[in-house]
Formats: C-alpha cells, structure tokens, sequence
DNA sequence: TGTACATCAGTGAACGCGCGTTCACTGATGTAC
DNA sequence: TGTACATCAGTGAACGCGCGTTCACTGATGTAC
C-alpha cells in the first residue's frame, strides 16, 4: 500500500469482464479481512472467508500470505501501523504539553472502540506470528509512542529510579487498555446500568483519566 | 459439586472394568476442559477434545452441556466462584482496612497468572451464553466483590456524586484488568526486556498498585 | 423379597460442514533475442 | 517490431481432518407393584 487507497485498478473500467490477475489482490484481501473481523470477530476470519470476501479463489490467499497466521500477523501490522498513527495525532493536537499524556489514552480507547475486532486480533497474541518483521516493526513503533507518552506525563527528571519509571508507564498503559477491554468485552456496560444514574462512557473515561492527576 | 473433592466415585476400586455410568462425569468433563483450557488455550477446547480428555465418548458432553457454549459458560461460571474466593480471602486476610483495595489487586492479578486459560475464557465474552443462570450468578457475585473493595478504598463519604465514584471504582477495575491481560499477553514481558536493569513482575505489581495512593 | 418397566447416562457409527492444503492447470506479464 | 519462453498470480477440483450433531443402541438405576 504505497500511497493510499487507489486500490482498485485494472477492473475499473466499463468492460464488465474482469481480468484474470486482480492487480492488488493483497491489499483487497486485507481490506476484505478488516471487515471480517468488525464483522463476525476472529473466529470468522479464515483463509477461505477472506478470499470470498474479497471475491478470489480459495487459493489465492496462499500467495500473499503463507498461512492464516501470516495474513493475521500482516492486518495485526497494519493496525499497528494506524494505531500508532492515531496516538500521534492525538499528541500533535494536544494545547499543552501535560495533556498530552491524557490526549494519548483517550485516543487509545478510542482506537478499541472504533475497531474492536482489529484491537483484539493485535492484543490477543495468540494467533500472531511474532517473528514477522513487518509485524515486529509495527509493534515496537507503537511501544515506542506509548513509552514516550507515559515517560513525558509528569516530568521527566525526579524519580530517576528504572522501577519507578516502568511503574509509571505500566500504570498508564494497563489503565487505558484495562478500560478498552473491559469495555470492548461490555463489562462497563454491564456495570453502568447497576448504578444510579445515567453514566456515558465519554464522561467515565474522562473521570478515570483525570483521577490520576 | 456440593462437597469438595471427592470426584471419583464407583470406579475407584481395584476391579479395573469401569462401569458403564461415569457416576460424576459432568465434573470430571469441567476439570479435563480446564486442563485443556491451560494446555491448549480456549481454541482447544472443544466438546471432543473435552470427552476425549475425560476418557468419556465424544457425545456424552451433550448431556450434561447442551452445546460448546454451554460447556464454556459452565467452567466460566466455576471460574468467576473461584476469583471471588480468592479476592475475599485476599481481603479478609489484609490486616489494615486501607489495604484492602491493594490486597484486592494483587489478589486479581494472580489469579490471572494462576490460571490463565479460565481467566481470558471468563473476560473475553464472545463464547459464552450469558442467560446462563448459574454464568450470570457467579458473574454478578464477582462484581459486587470488586465493587465493594473499590468503595471502601478511600473512606466513603466525600465525594457522593455518581460519577466520581464510578469513576475511581472503573479507575481501580481497569488497572488491574489492563495489567493481568497485558501481562498475561506476554506484552510486559517485551517491555521490560527493554528496558535497563532487570524488573521482576511482582516489584512492579507492587509499585503499579502502590503509585495511586 | 422378587419382578416388570420406565428412565436416562453413556456408546459408537454415521452424517454434513468448513477448514487448510495440495496439485495440475490457465491466463497474463515481462524479458531475451 | 516480432517471437519464444520463463515466471508467477490466480483457478478449481480434490484430499484428509476435526468438528458438532443425530440416532439407534446398551447398560445401569430407581420405582411400582
């Protein structure tokens, strides 16, 4: 996927006939995955389902990806890709140096809402084939960003100690991704509708990440 | 399972020939699914892999379980009896009242590294029947567990309103959750493999859970 | 204390299904000459 | 500018596998009389 979403070549004309070599079949059957996956979850995406999907032949997969492990490894990569692009974002746009911690972990939850199935593929490892370097790259790229968010939060220069830094970063990180799970998997939902009140998720996530403060 | 233990009746003595009738197989099926569970992961556990463990023939599961996500909701519900277990005896065994909620923690977490397997089973929802009564019992119990340690963390009377107290009680949830499944994922580990100097899982467990108050 | 019978847990063969994989093939593309 | 050929993406039939499910059955237990 060099640059973007010209996807579809080589079919789009008026001729009806399509031609023997789809030309991107890779990025279709990736697209065509991402939708499986919102659609009927991880256990509904397999070789097969992708490549009817995406309109080819059982086969074909085969081609692009190995095994199942490696189509689920490289669309695990891809969302790495966008996730890591998306807490950028949210940095980039934060007012003030010390919302940005803050902006992170509303883009990360955000991130599980708007694509749960990809956030589960990426975080449920069992599956993944980890010495994909496509894979490694988009992890460690990801890591990274969250690393500097959580190592910038409050000020880089007192609590020099290694524990206590990884004890900040580890607190921030399982914070946000306890909260996307727990409400990917509708135990928030669950628990909200208990207590009194109307509680939204919006506000609750602002009260989780602003109570540390 | 009314008394404990005591799972293997009639073919205990020295005859050999095992009766025709199991006489507790509906446990002895429970406890193979959970070896399987451990073993294996949850995409193992299927109901002939569970009759097959037990020593039972593949169709025997049907009667005491319906189907697969009977059998699955059925150890989830054993599961969440278990962590309720320990998360009380774990409170009742702090000796300050402001430990509790601590104690709770760690008490959520181990039992994540305990049995990993039940754990993910009982929190990733997407195979289990939730009309279940005996599910939706266990569950509910579970929750008003971790309700309860959430409130009595800081004193109960300030701050009345609704949302900060959801909000400190998801805050608390979700630290715990995120760290056990993060955790559980192997993704801590590729953290502090990064990381200077060497970091073991329970001093950071220990900071984690002491850096919020 | 016996006998007949209903009940039901457990068996084992058989079924259809979707899966990953293999394999001979076909159509298109690019390259050598 | 043509022609031959290697390469390779994609096809479609076929394979074996494990799965859930069905079904006629068998063995054991409990109950009525």
């Amino acid at each position: 996927m060099a640059d973007g979403s010209s996807l579809s070549n080589a079919s789009g004309g008026a001729g009806g006939k399509r031609p023997y070599h789809h030309g991107a079949l890779r990025e279709a059957l990736l697209e065509a995955s991402e939708r499986i996956l919102d659609r009927d979850g991880i256990n509904g995406l397999t070789l097969r389902a992708a490549a009817r999907e995406a309109g080819a032949s059982h086969a074909a997969p085969k081609n692009h990806f190995g095994d199942l492990a490696g189509l689920l490894s490289e669309l695990a990569a891809l969302g790495f890709r966008r996730f890591s692009f998306r807490l950028e974002a949210a940095a980039r746009a934060a007012k003030a140096p010390e919302d940005r911690g803050r902006a992170i972990g509303k883009a990360y939850v955000h991130f599980a809402i708007d694509h749960p199935g990809l956030f589960l593929l990426m975080f449920r490892g069992e599956r993944l084939d980890f010495s994909r370097p496509s894979l490694q790259e988009a992890m460690d790229a990801a890591t990274a960003v969250l690393a500097q968010a959580a190592g910038s939060g409050k000020g880089g220069a007192e609590a020099p100690q290694a524990l206590a830094r990884a004890g900040r970063m580890v607190a921030a990180w399982s914070l946000v991704h306890g909260f996307a799970m727990l409400l990917i998997d509708g135990r928030l939902a669950g628990l909200l509708s208990h207590m009194p009140g109307t509680i939204g998720i919006e506000a609750l996530l602002d009260e989780v990440l602003g109570g540390g403060r």
